[in-house]
DNA sequence: CTAGGGTTAG
């Protein structure tokens, strides 16, 4: 499993210093006895306090109740005076205890101030305190977040030395510490050993599981949990419903959003933002729209989840003006809005105010260019035909380019069918990434729709020798709360007479209308009426046919593709849409397509 | 005195 880019970000200088020495790696494999031999030492500084019996945060104020929500800490758990002074009263106490040393860490922790909390638990040890579980649920989440698995298994050695392993908090926080450095495996280890589990430990596990790309096992989790009869709070919510955004699970999605309503859970900012995107996600950009719009309080999240969505289903102007509204209201765009923004502007091919939003990044906003801002201008040139510029622009860039931004650039390449450049980028991409499925598949494609044949075989070859082997196009389309699956050229699906025979009766139609099959992108040297078969037998063409046979005269057809639509299937759907007056929208790997009365909302510019 | 959450994205 990939760390993923938010993991590598983070800076880990704040480690320097602080030491939490133990042995190394598998104390998991042993008998606890054996445990005890990981032994558990602070680093000490040389002042020290004496003990003293009390609590810094005595005269705070209780929590008030939230409207509902489970989020009180943030809001609402407003302290009299800032971290600051609680230092100052810390300081002045002529005895400190583990409680009032815990309460200082806690603050320093949630304050953020994660140096001056490490530097606590040193200052501990020095007055012969102990850290108890306390004050290691507090100390425990720096290390997730910094993703120092190191410094997180010498505590977890600690903690099974110190018998408290079991504690519900150290739990939750070890499964969480392990799953964001992408150890998964080792979460569901410390999640199996908790006999006592509540909401937050299940949670934290299924928030695991989505962090890592484990999408159904996130759901397959939380269905446990509601099972075992612990109800989901507002944190939960949040946490799967992008399960189902990143599968396109639109009736999974839905009935989250139902259980969401009946909890009570419909304002909670968090959860509505994280439904925003499930719909348009799932290709239901009105229902995200509606969500939006009834939402009271908007913040950037909020703003970049459904601009976003309007610039995956082709609304660029859309989604340009809410970004103007979104700064209008005083809401400051970070660098995610601006790939949003960004983004729409690229499917809609906006190059000058792309520009000007590129550039006000740094100048208005003081925010750095990151790769995702440049593959989204150079995907944005690339798109217009401004080809040999997004060249130069990639050629140029401050952050090293990558494989996948060198790839867009190919498949725009592709598009305006300039094999010369496509050559060249395909190299730059091959010196970076040299086992580039996709790189070798489009030009291959390429290499066929000029003729090239030895030239594609030659790659070809090149691709055997690495062991790399084409990824399969499917699709798949949800059909009475099943997915049905379509892999492209496969009839093993019981339905597929019944397809084949709508297909051919509705191609039949298209041709009088004036389709031609468009067999310029077929990958094999064969004749011309072959490569018109094997796009009849395209995955995505399949799982429409299936959608339209199975479903009532006007329902909308939602198929999802794991690649690019591709072109001839591009224009067939129009055609279909048109015959059969239904709304389509495929979803692809990098937007929506919305077919309606013979037109797509991405205009062809794709 | 302690633990889990939403938006990028190939």
């Amino acid at each position: 499993m990939e760390v993923s880019n938010q993991m590598l970000h983070r800076p880990v200088s704040i480690l320097q210093g602080v030491s939490f020495v133990c042995g190394n790696a598998s104390f998991w494999e042993m008998p606890r006895s054996q445990c005890v031999s990981f032994c558990f030492e602070i680093v000490y500084d040389d002042d020290g306090f004496e003990i003293c019996v009390g609590n810094v945060f005595d005269e705070m104020p209780q929590r008030t109740s939230n409207s509902g929500d489970e989020d009180v800490k943030a809001e609402t758990c407003i302290m009299p005076f800032g971290i600051d002074s609680v230092r100052r009263v810390f300081e002045v106490m002529p005895r400190k205890d583990v409680v009032s040393y815990n309460t200082i860490i806690a603050g320093y922790a949630q304050s953020g101030m994660y140096e001056d909390a490490l530097r606590m638990v040193r200052e501990m040890g020095t007055t012969d305190l102990k850290p108890d579980s306390f004050t290691l649920s507090s100390v425990l989440p720096i290390f997730s977040e910094y993703v120092d698995v190191i410094k997180g298994k010498e505590i977890h050695g600690y903690v099974i030395r110190k018998g408290i392993d079991s504690d519900v908090y150290i739990g939750s926080s070890l499964v969480d510490m392990y799953a964001k450095s992408a150890r998964i495996e080792d979460s569901e280890r410390v999640f199996s050993r908790l006999y006592c589990r509540d909401g937050i430990s299940w949670n934290s596990l299924v928030a695991g599981y989505v962090q890592n790309g484990r999408y159904n096992e996130a759901l397959r989790l939380f269905r446990q949990m509601v099972t075992a009869k612990v109800k989901p709070g507002a944190v939960a919510f949040s946490s799967v419903i992008p399960a189902c955004a990143h599968l396109a699970t639109l009736h999974l999605g839905k009935q989250l959003h139902g259980y969401v309503l009946r909890g009570g859970f419909g304002s909670n900012i968090f959860i509505a933002s994280a439904l925003v995107d499930m719909y348009s996600k799932c290709g239901n950009i009105k229902a995200a729209r509606k969500i939006f719009d009834r939402m009271n309080v908007l913040d950037e999240v909020s703003w970049t989840a459904i601009i976003m969505g309007h610039a995956l289903h082709g609304h660029g102007h859309e989604a340009v003006s809410l970004f103007e509204e979104m700064k209008r209201q005083g809401v400051k765009p970070n660098q995610v809005a601006f790939v949003a923004v960004l983004t729409a502007c690229s499917h809609v091919g906006l190059v000058d105010e792309a520009w000007g939003y590129f550039n006000s990044m740094t100048k208005v906003y003081g925010l750095n260019q990151e790769l995702e801002h440049y593959a989204a201008v150079a995907d944005l040139l690339g798109r217009a035909g401004k080809l040999e510029e997004a060249y130069n622009f990639i050629s140029k860039m401050c952050v090293e380019p990558t494989g996948s931004v060198w790839s867009t650039l190919l498949s725009s390449c592709s598009v305006h069918k300039n094999l010369e450049l496509a050559e060249k980028v395909a190299e730059k991409i091959f010196t970076v990434d040299s086992e580039n499925m996709g790189a070798y598949v489009l030009m291959c494609n390429m290499y066929a729709s000029n003729g090239r044949w030895k030239e594609m075989a030659k790659l070809r070859l090149r691709m055997r020798k690495k062991g790399l082997r084409k990824k399969p196009a499917c699709s798949w389309i949800e059909m009475k709360n099943k997915t049905h699956g379509f892999v492209s050229g496969d009839r093993s699906h019981p339905s597929m007479d019944k397809i084949n025979e709508f297909l051919k009766a509705v191609m039949e139609q298209m041709e009088k209308e004036g389709y031609v099959a468009d067999t310029s992108g077929v990958l094999h040297d064969v004749d011309e009426e072959h490569k018109r078969e094997l796009l009849f037998g395209h995955s995505e063409r399949l799982a429409v046919a299936f959608g339209i046979i199975n479903t009532e005269p006007g329902t909308t057809i939602r198929v999802t593709k794991n690649i690019r639509i591709c072109t001839d299937c591009h224009v067939a759907i129009k055609f279909i849409s048109k015959i059969t007056e239904r709304e389509i929208i495929v979803r692809d790997n990098s937007r929506f397509h919305h077919f309606n009365r013979g037109n797509c909302s991405c205009g062809d510019y794709w």
